[in-house]
DNA sequence: GGTTCTACCGGGAACGTTTGCGGTATCGTT
DNA sequence: AACGATACCGCAAACGTTCCCGGTAGAACC
């Protein structure tokens, strides 16, 4: 219950706008905006006077803020004495310069924006951490947006990235994702974006993906070759390009080996393991049973894996499955699961550091580009009978 | 090879600090101080009249930039067409607030430092997106820091923390961390710190932490209960305090049943995964080899798991094993591993919790607490016979 | 002794915000 | 008609930096 400031009343209380994080309220009866006092500015105040400035510095010595700004740069026209009383003396205070403060006239923030759909899983998290981590090497910091699978909280994601001046961008599109307004607004005020894993085929980015098509390929044809025949594909969200290419390598590896395509056999699922689950179910429990399932990722496998247990059905022998992704856990499932790896990490970084390089280089100055990076075949026990 | 900016010689350059992550180079000669070209203002100057600031909005509509400013804080003395107008023109110009002139005359940076040892294994980053998580939702931005195990680079990170002017702290310490100026110099900033699973003791602040004494007491008591009874244990450094309370429950539950302690059968180890297979190796070729090992970690019980496998020592049969994470990987190894679960993304969520109660609360006003989440038992197949 | 050059330093504007304080209409009241 | 209250808005300082421009001292040169 929210009383006005002023009124002290509870009965007028609108919620008007958020203002660095807190809500704000409008009390209709006495016309006056208000935040909650809490946070205030109290330990503002103590902690202001523990952080010295270059002022502090400045009138210690007695000599004016330039030449303290230009000592600590090391700039060329400070005399060796003075420079060397600038550092002692900011030694002494504990002097920090102020980020902030500088990234304001320098109109540069050294923060790049990260914009992934989810932390559920564990693709994402191990890609920014690797990502955060060239970022680093390269003096910039980052800030971690997560659209949650809402292409709203996804638009308003890229607000705050505008908001907080960073230098570049890279995305992974939520599954929803439709319209594609908030990623020109980056294009429009010059900021570099790379898009990885789910990119968005409508702008002229930098990308940076695994062969999803051919690491399809190879994991159809490696069952194939197995001697399975009737082989299903439980696929991702058709609106997503790595779901589409998958699934064209899926096809192709059946059309190449002369083996029909059934409708009833390709699933597309949305993500979450209970539906994956089901998508097993109902391949399993068809009448003509699929001998062979290929998943769009391991998580996926794994369910489908653990709907075959329950149904008495023998993997491999009865049913041949691989998957997708390489996950840790892939190999030490019993049995060990045939996957494409899809090197995470080095996805990460090679999408950071295409970034960087479109930052420094200037965003008129590069062509986009699209790395993709192979996929690789990983055979297990799952799919060899 | 560096060339002076000025004489375009090779000879005298050295180093001359880093301003804003670039090196800065000094030649000896000129007496000149220069960084080098390449990242220059270039494609900031672009970038800049793209970017509308509240004064944009002024001018369009004629009135003066406190009014605009206020119009968008839905300040109370603000006439409602004109809010209205300048709502309207900030859209229609794709205007967006600066944070970091906010955060400077605010003095508020919203963010929030996150210090941690290293991202190799699955903890921390899974802690770091948790902890992350919560600290988005309250409206703060995380700076995370690696120092890979070192101090140095520790006592660095701060510094970078301390120029991001974060509000708070989570940190979780190196492994050989001894000297603590840079957290006391974070104390005397007033900015609150929350240690987590690296704990240190000697400074009075919150901490979480897992039960690692219970934890590795009922660990132990469950493989003397299963029969074993020449236990060892796999440690970790003694200079964290985790390793002491896992070798304190250890002890306490030899203690308990009254199993002799053997100092042959303790072994610390350094964290890495090689070092992790020479001291399972070493115990195992032991002549009064023991018959169960209680680990520091599951990493370690996995490499113990496979130290056994290639000596063909039956697991759990001739030898049980426990552990300590429930990693994901730990329950599909085979035999699956018993093991004391950790809550990993608890552990991160709880302990931005408690910061961001601190620093909502102000610096003084908070008694440090030390949250304790409970050790779970997890029983699998790789100690029961 | 005047001139030029070099080495070094300070003043002050600028970056994009917020906010205290003061100002000016407008309106109702007496 | 004079007054105060109210509603709304602008001026300017401040936040902590950087950096352009100018200034002054001493040295070097003719």
């Amino acid at each position: 219950m929210i009383k006005c400031a002023q009124c002290k009343q509870v009965h007028a209380i609108t919620k008007a706008g958020i203002v660095r994080g807190r809500q704000r309220y409008h009390c209709k009866d006495c016309h006056v905006y208000f935040t909650l006092p809490e946070a205030a500015a109290a330990p503002v105040a103590e902690k202001q006077q523990a952080m010295p400035t270059i002022r502090d510095i400045a009138t210690a010595l007695n000599i004016s803020k330039s030449t303290v700004s230009r000592a600590l740069q090391a700039h060329s026209d400070i005399n060796a004495q003075t420079r060397k009383a600038v550092l002692e003396m900011a030694q002494k205070l504990n002097y920090h310069p102020n980020y902030m403060a500088q990234s304001l006239v320098n109109k540069k923030s050294n923060t790049i924006g990260i914009l992934v759909p989810e932390f559920v899983n564990y693709y994402f998290p191990a890609l920014i951490i690797a990502a955060q981590e060239v970022a680093a090497e390269a003096g910039y910091n980052v800030i971690i947006c997560q659209s949650q699978e809402s292409a709203g909280t996804e638009k308003a994601n890229v607000d705050v990235l505008l908001s907080g001046r960073v230098e570049g961008v890279i995305a992974s599109m939520t599954k929803e994702t439709k319209q594609y307004d908030h990623f020109r607004s980056l294009e429009q005020h010059n900021i570099p974006v790379v898009f990885f894993n789910r990119i968005c085929e409508a702008m002229n980015t930098s990308r940076v993906t695994v062969n999803d098509y051919e690491g399809a390929y190879k994991g159809v044809e490696h069952l194939i070759k197995n001697g399975y025949k009737k082989i299903a594909h439980i696929g991702g969200p058709p609106s997503l390009l790595l779901s589409q290419n998958r699934l064209n390598g899926y096809l192709d590896a059946l059309k190449k080996y002369r083996i029909p395509v059934q409708e009833k056999y390709i699933l597309p699922y949305n993500l979450t393991g209970r539906h994956a689950t089901q998508c097993a179910q109902k391949l399993l429990k068809m009448r003509d049973r699929p001998d062979a399932i290929f998943c769009l990722n391991d998580i996926c496998t794994t369910h489908t894996l653990f709907a075959a247990k329950s149904l008495q059905i023998q993997v491999p022998q009865q049913l041949g499955i691989a998957g997708f992704s390489n996950n840790p856990f892939s190999a030490h499932v019993e049995p060990a699961l045939t996957t494409i790896e899809q090197p995470i990490q080095e996805m990460g970084r090679v999408a950071m550091r295409l970034l960087i390089d479109h930052i420094t280089k200037g965003f008129g100055k590069y062509k986009p580009v699209h790395r993709i990076l192979p996929a690789k075949l990983v055979v297990r026990q799952s799919s060899v009978r």
